[in-house]
DNA sequence: TCGTCCTCAACGAAC
DNA sequence: TTGAGGACGA
């Protein structure tokens, strides 16, 4: 292997070698970034004899992660045990917090909730202060008091800027939410960040010792963070200041969890001494896949100025095709791959299908079946979200925390004992008179009913064997103990997938065989809760990836196609109405479009199945915008022309005003019937007579 | 309390 | 189209 730092451009050498002081690599997509963060890293270890304790590098997904740490590794041809501080922000506040949340009344062995988990005590705090979930969307005030926390606004401070009658039931609904939370000995994702910036701000000393031993920090991907995620870095960086941030605004897509650009943007604010390193050259696309990128995104208003270009050739056009419907549009994927496979011998792993929205998978799954062609999806309903996944994680997480009520009341009736809402409810309330946790309630009740007993009983066999199990033998011992298995068993057809399920549950679990049992459920509970939807990627068969555009950012593929690039599905219609959001629409196609090596297809449909109905979109106005002499046009019959100049009467993305319900946008015609989204009103079906909605 | 049938809203992206 | 949640009877 030759020196790895000869691998690296003249600007990306810059980038590693300023190892003193603040760094900014802003620079486009494919243009070495990471591959520059990764090389810094063994640098600082291998030629400036910096011991891996002392950095931190914080990457987007445990992937990233876990593959940065082995280039790193090959890179200082080393396989030293030490700890490479490689982490997701969550996790790493997560170890962090194991450590350090007895400052906040929390114990090491705090529950980490998932988002199903966050939203049953949303609900169950609502239960308390007797609002009706009816009127009030439970799902809403979770992602208030989400973005509260994001935003690092605590209970106090959410309550005292609260203002309107939704707000002001957020506020209650986040303070009993967190006294749930609290008692659970939980946190919700938000909180590991949240709180972990609470500690550092209010223990200076415990924060002085994280700076001291942190003294070089690099982040990855510094346009996605959020609020509390920058505060985190300050703090760490603020003594030593040796911070390290790559990024590039035109790729920011997660403003709807807190994510701002502008954190990037400022850093030569923040830090007016900012070495700043432009990254130029890409290394991954052809010049007119760059090119398109380029002219999609050069119509937003709010980015920074950028250059990227390649050596190499022009390379293939970009294909639109218009199918005539949600099937053609899959068979078409279908025909091309096939194509590409036999001309160029070229694995099913080069290809990624990349769509909106998790539903438009499903389509393209059958189409995938059909044909016979292997196929993984990333995402969507994800493994540790099934009902016998989560069964059987609550009770390892009873055992791990016994405070973790939410967990108990999961599955204290499983298999069914005959304890319901109303028995649960009376524990519950009798367990909070008590101040205990509810497992610590009903194990010291005097004369618990059978069923009851029965559950402690369960429980009491797994907490004695468990020191001596490892994981996977723990899991069986719970199975078998619980009457889960037996129950499922019971259940025919559906029961043995569900069982297949936690076949493969198994099998992650051995994993962690080789831990001591005391640790390894902490170790596997976490990672388990902190593990995102790319982690799952892995190219070991080869198959067609199929994900969401969110899902991709950061990876690579020779052939990608975007489906579904119509309007009100790409750009979503939630987003049609405001012009930042339509912004970060672009910037995903613009990532979309640059996760190519090799060719670019955007496929539209005429009309498609939405609900089971159908309805038409005009193709995308981001398809508009790719240069012409770039792109070649695909209909069902063989290649045309573009149509030019398009008749306009009303149609899907316009623009209107309604008489009564205000300004709005077209979202669909059927027949005689205007879907129409107003802003104040939300979506209606209307008289498509023309006389109340006028073009605005 | 529990299972089944039925209605009706959902689908925006995820650590 | 699918899925969650309510109504209902056993
Ligand atoms: N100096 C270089 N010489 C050759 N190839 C390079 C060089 N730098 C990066 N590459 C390659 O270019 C591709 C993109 O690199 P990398 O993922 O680091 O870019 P990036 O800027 O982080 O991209 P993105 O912003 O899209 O995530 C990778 O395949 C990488 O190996």
């Amino acid at each position: 292997m030759s020196d790895p730092i000869a691998s690296l451009n003249p600007e990306q050498i810059k980038a590693v070698h300023r190892v003193k002081g603040p760094v900014l690599v802003l620079a486009g997509a494919g243009s070495g970034k990471t591959k520059a963060l990764t090389h810094r890293v063994a640098y600082l270890i291998q030629t400036k004899q910096i011991s891996p304790a002392n950095i931190l590098a914080i990457t987007f997904t445990n992937k990233a992660a876990g593959e940065m740490r082995e280039r790193i590794q090959r890179l200082i041809r080393s396989r030293s045990d030490k700890p490479f501080n490689v982490s997701t922000f969550h996790s790493f506040c997560a170890k962090v917090l194991r450590r350090e949340a007895h400052h906040l009344g929390y114990a090491a062995n705090f529950t980490i909730l998932d988002a199903d988990d966050q939203l049953t005590a949303v609900k169950q705090a609502m239960e308390m202060l007797q609002l009706d979930i009816k009127r009030t969307a439970p799902e809403a005030v979770r992602a208030h008091i989400s973005s509260a926390k994001n935003e690092l606004m605590d209970e106090d401070a959410y309550t005292s800027v609260a203002s309107g009658t939704f707000q002001q039931i957020v506020a209650k609904v986040y303070r009993a939410y967190q006294d749930i939370l609290r008692r659970n000995q939980a946190m919700d994702f938000d909180d590991l960040l949240m709180n972990l910036v609470i500690i550092f701000q209010g223990q200076p000393k415990v924060l002085a010792r994280y700076q001291e031993q942190f003294k070089y920090i690099l982040v990855d991907e510094y346009q996605d963070t959020n609020t509390a995620q920058y505060r985190l870095t300050s703090l760490l960086a603020a003594k030593h200041r040796n911070l390290f941030v790559v990024g590039d605004d035109w790729q920011s897509i997660y403003s709807w969890r807190g994510a701002n650009f502008r954190n990037i943007l400022n850093f030569h604010n923040d830090y007016p001494d900012a070495y700043i390193v432009k990254l130029e050259q890409n290394y991954r696309s052809t010049q007119n896949i760059l090119d398109a990128a380029h002219a999609v995104i050069a119509h937003n208003k709010n980015r920074s100025d950028k250059k990227l270009w390649t050596n190499q050739a022009s390379g293939e056009l970009i294909t639109v095709y218009e199918a005539s419907n949600g099937k053609d549009e899959g068979d078409f994927i279908v025909r091309e791959i096939l194509a590409w496979r036999g001309r160029t011998r070229a694995q099913l792993n080069n290809f990624v299908v990349l769509y909106r929205t998790n539903a438009q998978s499903r389509a393209l799954e059958e189409t995938m079946l059909r044909a016979g062609l292997p196929y993984r999806v990333i995402g969507g309903v994800r493994f540790y979200e099934r009902r016998e996944i989560k069964d059987m994680l609550a009770f390892l997480k009873l055992l791990a925390n016994p405070d973790d009520n939410l967990a108990l009341q999961r599955i204290i009736n499983l298999p069914a004992r005959g304890i319901g809402k109303k028995t649960l409810q009376a524990l519950e309330q009798e367990a909070y008179s008590a101040d205990k946790g509810m497992y610590d309630y009903i194990t010291h009740l005097n004369n618990p009913t059978p069923a009851v007993q029965e559950f402690v009983g369960v429980m009491r066999q797994i907490e004695r064997k468990s020191p001596r199990l490892n994981l996977s033998r723990l899991l069986d011992l719970v199975l078998t103990a619980s009457g889960y298995q037996t129950m499922l068993k019971a259940e025919g057809i559906e029961g043995e997938t569900r069982l297949e399920n936690i076949a493969e549950l198994k099998s992650v679990m051995e994993k962690y065989d080789h831990l001591a049992p005391a640790e390894a459920l902490s170790i596997f509970l976490e990672e388990v809760a902190l593990i995102s939807d790319t982690d799952n990627l892995t190219l070991a068969d080869d198959a067609i990836t199929l994900m969401t555009l969110h899902t991709a950012k950061g990876l690579e593929f020779d052939y990608v196609f975007m489906v579904g690039a119509e309007e009100n599905l790409f750009p979503h219609s939630r987003s049609l109405m405001d012009a930042e959001e339509l912004e970060e629409e672009r910037r995903l196609c613009y990532v979309g479009i640059t996760r190519a090596r090799q060719k670019v297809y955007f496929t539209h449909a005429e009309e498609r199945l939405i609900y089971g109905n159908l309805q038409a979109n005009p193709r995308s106005r981001f398809i508009d915008d790719l240069p012409e002499e770039l792109t070649e046009f695909v209909r069902r019959s063989g290649p045309v022309r573009q149509t030019s100049g398009q008749e306009r009467r009303l149609q899907p993305g316009d623009k209107v005003i309604h008489r009564q319900f205000g300004p709005g946008v077209i979202i669909s015609q059927t027949g005689d019937i205007v879907t129409v989204a107003f802003v104040k009103y939300g979506i209606k079906d209307l008289a498509a007579d023309l006389a109340d909605i006028k073009p605005k």
